[in-house]
DNA sequence: TCTCGGCCTTCCATGAGGTGGAACTCCGCC
DNA sequence: GGCGGAGTTCCACCTCATGGAAGGCCGAGA
């Protein structure tokens, strides 16, 4: 199915040197680098020829990154992605700041508006989702947890892009804008008049910009500085009876609570212990 | 707190030479080893110092992780474990395979009883959170996504281990056991009774094991080859009403749900199409 | 204002050690 | 039995990672 929408590179082509070829540190992420959506699993000739390294090289650095954990090893001998990788991934900030709280705050916000549900944050010129709760019943939506999609695509995007840095914003709308539907809007212009409307009412509203029979709702979710740190949204079913009005409180809601829980200051006082940012023991 | 609970190594001591020192991917690795749950932010000098680097190769080995996304860098020039890891570790199959179906019946689990609820899968000698909800009102229990424990000390551990290989049971039981309360059980030969235990009623119970006043009751989840690939437990109040007899029925029709859900033989017909196992699209 | 210490960055000569070709084994398959 | 592909080990060459040194920056303290 698509297969080039995650962004092989996150950062300007001809600097693929940095991570691809020719250090040691850059040989060892282009061992990483081979596992993907479509490539869980890979033989050791595999990751070597995708990697672009001598089968004896790949040997030698497959074998690390195995003893470390990074890598696992399969019954047959083919290797994936290792559980160390999850946990160390679990650190990033964002992740632990959120993750604890949101799960149950999500789950309300799905049983009350039967929808899909998302929590992204921001990573370059990607959106990356912390969490997503697929609805039981009806469509599902093309999604993952730690899925990487283009901001101008997605209803969480927009709304990270609107309180991004104006840099980022440039950035973003002067490198070539990714099309996934007729209805994906790419025109710099039109975007930027978008990004004006979600400032103003903050909130975003895309339809059918990556699946078509679908439209998204986000929302921000403000951190410690208020700044908008995460996006929460809604992925509901195009043309079905809930519009965006109908689901827009519970979003709001849901969002102003995370925001209490992160410590927003404009969301009056924090509900728990307000020093650690990860709830701990009994 | 408690600092040393988490595995520094998951390899004997005397080889922490085969990721720690000589080689240049075992120095990329241990770059990323200065991170854990209590060293989230840290300034280069602080990486090289943990990671026993010179300043200027660990200036040259973090900036290619940076580039790449392993690390990410703060305003105040400090550097945190990136989104990149994440999203990396969001790979790792079973990951791939509880993830997108677990969250739905885990959160129904916890709503029928209110309690924290855990899915882990066995790494090494460890067991590894993929999945943790706390229960929203009264006590919270130690845990984190991810996080990493020993087996012998929590219930769904327990589970994993007694339908382990034999040669893992042997290990285990050789190596240091790690005493967290009075009441957690070390002795090798207590183990295997309790282990022969879990084998014949299907199902595990610690009692303090990590955290007094709190006991956990844990069952396996079946994979598509009908081995146990996964465990889930309840952890509720110590002492309270609520005791592993009211508790084993929903954890068991969950465990059921998820061994169904992942494709497990025993338990009839898969719900949806059985292909690929991760829904996709709409 | 000047000094000191800590942190970050850049540069470069040296030699440690990463590299990849070759040789060998172990499959499964024709 | 022969063949092709995968995985493993070994070793001489020479790349390229290393770490010392030097310089810039900032904040604290005198």
């Amino acid at each position: 199915m698509v297969e080039d929408m995650v962004p092989a590179s996150r950062f300007p082509a001809d600097l693929t040197a940095t991570t691809g070829q020719r250090t040691a540190a850059g040989r060892v992420l282009s061992v990483l680098d081979v596992f993907d959506e479509d490539h869980l699993e890979l033989t050791l000739s595999e990751i070597g020829r995708r990697a672009g390294l001598t089968l004896s090289t790949t040997h030698r650095l497959v074998g690390e990154l195995h003893g470390w954990g990074a890598l696992e090893r399969l019954p047959d001998g083919r290797y994936t992605v290792g559980l160390r990788v999850l946990e160390l991934g679990t650190l990033e900030p964002q992740m632990l700041q959120l993750r604890d709280v949101a799960p149950a705050y999500l789950a309300d916000l799905q049983s009350a508006v039967d929808a899909n549900v998302h929590l992204s944050v921001r990573d370059g010129h990607d959106v990356v989702y912390l969490e997503s709760l697929q609805r039981r019943s009806g469509a599902p939506v093309l999604s993952r947890l730690g899925g990487r999609w283009p901001l101008h695509a997605t209803a969480t995007g927009m709304v990270l892009l609107a309180f991004a840095p104006p840099g980022v914003v440039d950035e973003v709308l002067a490198s070539p804008l990714q099309r996934f539907t007729e209805r994906t809007v790419t025109d710099p212009l039109v975007l930027r008049r978008l990004l004006a409307e979600v400032r103003r009412t903050g909130m975003s509203e895309l339809h059918e910009a990556i699946t078509l029979g679908a439209f998204a709702v986000g929302v921000p979710v403000r951190g410690p500085l208020d700044r908008p740190m995460a996006a929460l949204s809604l992925t509901l079913k195009q043309g079905g009876p809930v519009t965006a009005h109908h689901v827009l409180p519970a979003l709001h809601a849901t969002a102003r609570a995370l925001s209490r829980a992160v410590g927003s200051p404009s969301e009056p006082g924090p509900p728990a212990a307000s020093g650690s940012h990860r709830p701990r023991l009994a």
